[in-house]
DNA sequence: GTCTATATGGAGATAGAC
DNA sequence: GTCTATCTCCATATAGAC
C-alpha cells in the first residue's frame, strides 16, 4: 500500500464517517452532499469521487455494518441456547441493538422495495451482503439437533431472513418509545414462526408443506 | 358549480390526465413536472397549484383507481364462485388487469414502505383508499357460508389485504413476460392462504391461532 | 490518481398579476 | 381563486488543475 493509496483511504474514511455522523444527527434526507463535503473539509466533487451517489454512502455503511456484525453474531450463536427460537431471538435483538444508533439511516435502506434500486435489500448491489446475512440463519438452524424436512430445509434460511427483514422494517418506523412495539411483535411472532417450522414435520402437514415448497421454488427458482 | 369552479376542475383534470399519460409513456421518474406543465399548456406553478407535489399526482391516480375499481370488484364478487379461493383469485386478477396499463406508475406507490410517506399504502393520506380496499376482502369473506373462528375473523380482511399487497408488489417488479411469474406465484400461494384459514378452525390449531390473533392485535391494536 | 471549480437540470417555493 | 414568472436549493456531471 503506497502513501498515495493510504491518503486516499483516509479521505474516503473521513468522508464516510462525516456523512454517517450527519445522517445520525439530522437524518438521511435532510443531510445534503454539500454539507457532508463542507463538514469533511473537501470539495463536493471529492465526495463524488469516492462515492458515486448519496445512496452509495448508505450502501457503504450497510457493507461495513455486515462486516462488523458477523463476529458479533458468531459469538452470540456460540452461546448455549435452549432452542431455535432462543437463537433467533438472540440473533435479531443483537442486530437491532447494533443498528440502534443509526436507526433513521436504516430507513433509507428499508424504504426501497424495488429490487432494481441499489439500496434495496433485494438488489444486485446488496446481494453479497444479503447472502452473508442469510448465512447467519443457516448457522442458527444448523446448531439444532432437530432434522428439518429435506424439501423445506434448503429454503429455511432465506425464509427466516425475510422474517427478520419484516421485523427490521417494522422497527425502523416504530414510533413507540424505545420501539417497544417491535419487541412485543418479536415476542409474539417468533413462537409462531418456530411453531410453524415444527409442525411442518407432521405427516398431516405434508400437503401444505409441499405447496409451500413449490411456492418457495417459484419465488427463488429460475424462470 | 360556478363557471369558475368548472374551469378550474377542467384544468385540474387536464393536468392529471396529461401527467398520467406521460407517466405511462416514459415512467414516473423520467417524467418531469416541467414536461407535464408544458404538455398541458400551463405554467409550472399551475401544476403545483393543483397538486402539491409530483407524488400528489400519483395519489390522485390511486384515489381515482379505487373509485373506478369498486363497481368492477362488486360485479366480480356478485358472480357465482366455488369458494373463497375462487373469489380471491377473481378479486386480485381483476385488480391486476385494471392496473396493467399503469404498472410502472404503481411502482411509485409500492416503492414506499414508510408509513410516514404519503405515497405509502400504509400512510395516513391513503388511509381512506386502503380502508375501502380492505372492505372488498370483507365482502369476499362474507359471501362464504363457512364460519371463521370468532377471534380470527375480524382480522381476516386486513390479513388478506396485506397478502394482496405482497402479490401486487411482486407484480410491479416482475420482469418475466406478461408477468407470468406473478400469476404462478398467485396460483401457488392462494391455496396455501385459504388452506391455512381452513385449518385454523381445527381444535389442534387452537394454540397457534391464539398466538396469531395476539400478534395481529399487537400490530393493529392500540399501543 | 485525487481533487477543485463550475455547470446542468430538476423539485418545489413564492411574489404578485389578473 | 387561478395562474405566471422567477427564485432557491439540491443531486449529480464534468473539465481540467496538480
Amino acid at each position: 500500500m503506497t502513501t498515495k493509496t493510504q491518503k486516499s483511504e483516509e479521505t474516503r474514511a473521513l468522508i464516510l464517517s462525516t456523512a454517517l455522523a450527519l445522517f445520525r444527527e439530522q437524518g438521511f434526507e435532510k443531510t445534503t452532499m454539500r454539507e457532508i463535503a463542507a463538514e469533511a473539509g473537501v470539495a463536493l466533487g471529492a465526495t463524488y469521487y469516492y462515492f458515486a451517489s448519496k445512496d452509495a454512502l448508505v450502501l457503504a455503511f450497510y457493507a461495513q455494518s455486515q462486516m462488523e456484525l458477523e463476529p458479533l453474531l458468531a459469538e452470540v450463536l456460540a452461546r448455549k441456547h435452549k432452542n431455535l427460537q432462543a437463537r433467533l431471538h438472540a440473533l435479531i435483538t443483537t442486530k437491532l441493538e447494533y443498528f440502534r444508533p443509526n436507526r433513521s439511516l436504516l430507513s433509507a435502506l428499508a424504504a426501497h422495495t424495488n429490487p432494481g434500486h441499489s439500496l434495496s435489500p433485494f438488489s444486485e448491489d446488496s446481494r453479497a451482503i444479503r447472502e452473508r446475512d442469510i448465512q447467519s440463519f443457516q448457522q442458527a438452524l444448523d446448531a439444532d439437533k432437530v432434522k428439518y424436512p429435506a424439501d423445506l430445509a434448503p429454503h429455511l434460511p432465506a425464509v427466516l431472513w425475510i422474517y427478520q427483514m419484516g421485523i427490521i422494517l417494522y422497527w425502523v418506523y416504530d414510533q413507540s418509545p424505545v420501539q417497544r412495539r417491535t419487541f412485543k411483535l418479536l415476542e409474539k411472532s417468533l413462537p409462531i414462526v418456530t411453531r410453524l417450522i415444527q409442525i411442518s414435520t407432521l405427516p398431516l402437514m405434508k400437503p401444505l408443506r409441499k405447496l409451500t415448497v413449490e411456492l418457495l421454488e417459484t419465488i427463488y427458482g429460475p424462470d
